[in-house]
DNA sequence: ATAGTATGCCTATTGATTATAGGCATAAAG
DNA sequence: CTTTATGCCTATAATCAATAGGCATACTAT
């Protein structure tokens, strides 16, 4: 995974980006803030992980870009495809599966002993 | 990570051993057989997860082995020491972070749009 | 003027580690 | 006497998040 120690982070990223890109449109830069504050400042996506994650889903067909000028700044606008949108099902069950199932272990083991 | 796409496992492997060694000590089949079970079979870690998971604790002085004969097989034992108990409160905090991270992020976005 | 900060995009590389797919040995069950 | 369960192990592959850069333009103080 990564130098510093992030544990449970894999697979979120391509969860985030295609959640929040279902509901609306943004550009890579926007996306970096909106992850950090919607998440309360506990999840921080620094650039050099999103934009690579734009990239593979595009390339993947889970999004498509978009580019337009706002102002004399160019953006890349990205929205999920509906191949995205049924990786995002899939994304959101597997995360239910293993969120409940690491809950249900540390409940448990909690309360027997 | 692996070959197959099972996304949200980092970390998870070493919470959970560290977790369920907190309580009671166990032996490298039973844990694999304990994940399963109490997490609803949600949660299934292979032996060639589970082993070198618990080796590599071990050589980090997270936990201490101990060898035991029931009736004439021999199992290893582990136990989680101080330093273990430290890593598992750290990584309890770390799977909290980050999943109320996620989790307030699918709450929000699922609402506004 | 000009230095610094914010916006906006990008890539190369590393490295931690999960998953697969085996192997080995003994005991119990069919 | 063959298969399944118990119990341990390792080598290898492959993913992919994180770091650490780089580049260009706009805005803001000094």
């Amino acid at each position: 995974m990564a130098k510093t120690n992030a544990a449970f982070m894999s697979g979120v990223p391509e969860l985030l980006v295609l959640r929040l890109l279902s509901r609306q449109e943004m550009y890579g830069y926007e996306l970096v803030r909106s992850i950090r504050l919607s998440s309360n400042e506990s999840i921080a996506l620094a650039e050099g992980v999103v934009y690579p994650t734009l990239h593979s889903l595009e390339s993947r067909g889970l999004l498509k870009a978009k580019e337009k000028l706002v102002g004399n700044r160019s953006r890349v606008y990205y929205r999920t495809t509906a191949k995205g949108q049924k990786r995002l099902h899939e994304l959101e069950g597997e995360w239910d599966r293993v969120s409940n199932g690491i809950a249900a272990i540390l409940r448990r083991v909690q309360c027997q002993s």
